[in-house]
DNA sequence: TACATTAATTGAAACGTTTCAATAAGGAGC
DNA sequence: GCTCCTTATTGAAACGTTTCAATTAATGTA
């Protein structure tokens, strides 16, 4: 491959104004420009990262860490990321596949190791001491999907999960449902607990009692929705709605209640959470709430460049509102 | 940040002793090791990865191409790839969103650029001649998905979709169906194609006559599945059975069925494929082939790593083939 | 003890850029 | 034609490693 000595040779020009002129660092006359951008195309030359990483102290790379790339939830994260940071010129270091906090601080250190210019993070794990201390030094960090300690709020990209809880419920309630279970998220996740804590301020609000018999923790997962779903079914509690903490929980939920024949939603009426692709395919159509993952990838790699004084056109918005998808799983009693 | 220096200063030995021991490149005593070992400790030394990758021609990471990350098929090809990546110490560089020969190139163009040492890509719009004129410069290159011509066959994972459509339908043809419809996939897609020869051939196996009436080539996604699906019952054509190219497409067939009042199975068997999460969980829960993608994407990277010498345990399979999974999609006639 | 052999250590070059102070080339004004 | 500015160009240092030939130290043999 060629390289920037082989171009100044060819253009009879010395390297310095090769390097000025790819990079725009120093004025260069129109002819000379010419020559140089000639011979680079002779020469199909692409600058060395290596050595101008060596320089700049850049890598050109963004790091994200998920934990799980199979999630259609974090699919639409990662492709909201690399959007804009593709369009920026820069490329995508992944790390994925953890869980628990040992396993997610081993791969935020390896993408810094690997000289990751700015970090977008999703991390459950670990600690807000962690952050702080990775904030003090190193790349840039962009914390995604929570929220909390008002310190960290700069570099934060979340979304009002407590809202979310508070609108699914509220819908049920609009529609005259009294008896209304959930099928909460693990407690171990925010967002578990903050969906939880909207459907309760939603109940609260409308002057209707909190039942923890009809509160069931889940895991996310379309088997725990099933289990937990059956559970509730054999409490045999007179409740008219369901609200599941995510649209795994709710499909699992409603092949449970398909084997038990309860029909949704005549018997009983359900609402998901987070509008995965298939939502809509499910039987029911699931009524459920949306979360703008996509958007809030590009915000956060917006934010990630923003910290790197790297120009990135669009909107940034830190707070994200979920918003109700209405289909044919609630009834209206 | 602590460099090399400053390590071999604080340990009292040359720069290239230092190096040594952190390479393991050539013999150290023992004692001059531990010393080293103590100066990385107390200074926190990492080693410069872009000084080391000029001197070493590798960035230690992998490169990969997919076209869409918010696929569930994508998600398990990448998180079967990464897997063994980061066990090998390596990281993963992500380009994604891209179809058309155009956007494809650049986005190979872009990971060659960035230094990848071994290139993984699921391409569709690239010809094979691209393919093998990037074989000859630049670094490896595994290519997912699609094994057209035999040069490339060492480099290729792929899986053998016709005998994916041939099980399908032979599947449906076991059970007492004889006029058996396809909603096939793009047929720009070799995949699609593939698939539709199996289901042809699976008719000819067993004496049954092929009506091109009963194929419709739709486009992988869950409307494209319900328009064809609309399409299909509008035409009468007396079928007792349907097999998708995908559970998408099924899913969306299914919701076309469900809006006809045309029960699943009993008035009408479907068959998918891919296996995607949510297969179990639709209404009926719906009977497959199934695709290793997770497996592939192991094997993948392990012959990337393979190509760069670096070891990586584990079996190295280049054609996998697909499996049946049986639900309750599929009545018995 | 002297010499040969092996093992451990090191100095310096090389990798391919960017950067910045220093030099050279053009123009303007007199 | 000379001086002074401004604009272009360049030489060389620096970035932090790895590598390899050369040197030094340690060990074994006669």
């Amino acid at each position: 491959m060629a390289t920037i000595k082989e171009v100044s040779r060819l253009a009879g020009v010395s390297i310095a104004t090769v390097s000025n002129v790819i990079n725009g660092s120093a004025p260069v006359a129109d002819k000379t420009k010419k020559r140089v951008l000639n011979a680079v195309e002779k020469l199909n030359y692409e600058p060395n990262a290596f050595a101008r990483g060596l320089i700049t102290k850049r890598s050109g790379g963004i790091g994200v860490t998920v934990n799980d790339l199979t999630s259609p939830f974090f699919g639409a994260l990662l492709k909201g990321i690399e959007s804009v940071v593709e369009a920026a010129g820069m490329h995508l270091m992944v790390s994925s596949g953890h869980a628990g906090s040992e396993t997610e601080k081993r791969s935020v250190d390896f993408l810094r190791q690997r000289r990751a210019d700015a970090l977008i993070v999703y991390l459950e794990g670990v600690s807000d001491d962690d952050l702080l201390t990775w904030m003090k030094t190193g790349p840039p960090l962009i914390i995604v999907g929570r929220r909390h300690i008002p310190e960290l709020e700069k570099v934060s990209v979340w979304l009002n999960n407590e809202r979310g809880g508070y609108l699914a419920t509220e819908h049920l309630i609009n529609n005259g449902h009294t008896r209304i279970a959930h099928l909460a998220g693990k407690m171990t996740h925010q967002d578990g607990r903050d969906r939880l804590r909207g459907y309760r301020a939603a109940l609260d609000a409308a002057g209707l009692p909190f039942d923890p018999e009809l509160v069931i923790e889940s895991d996310f997962t379309e088997i725990g929705g099933q289990h937990a779903a059956e559970q509730l079914l054999k409490r045999d509690l007179s409740m008219t709605a369901l609200f599941a903490a995510n649209d795994q929980t709710a499909a699992g939920a409603l092949n449970a209640l398909r084997g038990a024949n309860v029909r949704v939603p005549e018997d009983l009426s359900v609402v998901g959470y987070d509008d995965i692709l298939l939502a809509s395919f499910l039987y029911a159509p699931l009524t459920t709430v949306r979360q703008p993952m996509l958007e809030m990838g590009q915000s956060a790699a917006r934010l990630a460049l923003a910290a790197l004084d790297t120009p990135a056109q669009g909107e940034v918005k830190r707070q994200f509102e979920p918003e109700l998808i209405q289909r044919a799983s609630v009834k209206r009693l």
